[in-house]
DNA sequence: ACGTTACGAGTCTGACCCGTATCGTATTTC
DNA sequence: GAAATACGATACGGGTCAGACTCGTAACGT
């Protein structure tokens, strides 16, 4: 026989996986194509889910539960550094910021800017998405300190925000139209290494 | 007798200035103490500001046209490098990102970054506030150039940028929470200044 | 005095939305 | 087949808001 604690499954028709799909992927469809946290409504999910009403609150509490599972999906993989050389995987991290496998993630980013700095639980996710990367560049400073390739004395968290910031303002706030994107995370990566100062 | 070119003045009551500027004073706390921009509504507005709707309808197109003159009260003033050492100016411009004379602006600021990439008036009104700002940094840089205390070959845009973003992701996205702000722009500046790569 | 315009306050219609409830139907276990 | 639960659809009461409108009043020119 089946073990008790085996089979705790529930009588009655099971929750459908299709729509548990469905309405996230409505919910981030929504907010790719411009609406914003608080002009999206469960009743414009429902809808472009094909899905009642009823069938998103029997899941989710509410709006912000919704979103937060949602925006979960969008977090990506974490970049690789071939840990060869400092320098490109600098590159190569620097240029993964703001550069998700989802495509509609970009679109979404610089909505969450304001959600961010009024609620602690998305305060909290915000940080959970990127502290593992900060993590990532952290070990390569690190690597590069003791490798001697980096100086000893640098603040490594004042260099994280040295190399996230310039690439951060650029995809997210659209700081200068003029900038090439492509080539911005070399060429942040060798300003921030070499230093402006004429020697 | 008066030209008539000298006096278009319409007959009737004129429009009161102290209806106006609370308006727009209304407007700018409500979007301080937390309201997002689309949460904010005309009758809230109207309430606050002790005004009629009718009074806003009179002036303003709509919630779109209200925000762009509101916050164009925000830009605050520039502020005013020194000139004597290109050190301490970039610590002071750097400084003074995120920070305008009214405390409103840093609790709106968030706000605006989704609104910008959405809507081209507001880029327009963003680039607007911003590109003085970036016409200032950029004399500097020049200057420093010119008087050999900066390299010649760096490319002035990136330094920008470099200068930039970290004290922008901090002040308006913070990203790290753990980073001190009050020191932030000595330490980004000497960073930018002498690289991390050892010498 | 009189016409004109603005004022604050309020009303009204038509949207839109939330969250719950209720349909008839579909899918599952026992 | 019966009980249980899910489904999409739709209806509901309660709420907010946009905009246009209406009051009686206030301030201005002639």
């Amino acid at each position: 026989m089946t073990s008790t604690a085996d089979a705790p499954r529930s009588p009655g028709r099971p929750r459908s996986i299709r729509a548990d799909e469905a309405i996230i992927e409505a919910t981030l469809d929504l907010l790719a194509e411009g609406s914003t946290i608080e002009a999206l409504s469960i009743e414009a999910i429902a809808t472009r889910a094909g899905v009642g009403k009823a069938t998103i609150y029997r899941r989710w509490a509410g709006k912000d539960a919704l979103l937060l599972d949602a925006l979960r999906r969008l977090k990506g993989v974490l970049a690789q550094p071939a840990g060869h050389s400092v320098r490109d995987d600098l590159v190569l991290l620097v240029g993964a910021i703001g550069k998700n496998v989802d495509p509609r993630a970009a679109k979404i980013m610089p909505c969450l800017a304001p959600a961010v700095n009024r609620s602690a639980d998305q305060f909290q996710l915000y940080q959970s998405i990127i502290s593992p990367r900060r993590q990532l560049m952290r070990e390569v400073l690190r690597r590069g300190i003791d490798e001697g390739v980096l100086r000893a004395d640098i603040d490594v968290e004042v260099t994280m925000a040295l190399l996230t910031g310039p690439m951060l303002i650029q995809r997210v706030l659209q700081w200068n139209p003029d900038l090439d994107e492509q080539s911005l995370p070399e060429r942040v990566v060798d300003a921030v290494l070499e230093g402006i100062r004429t020697r």
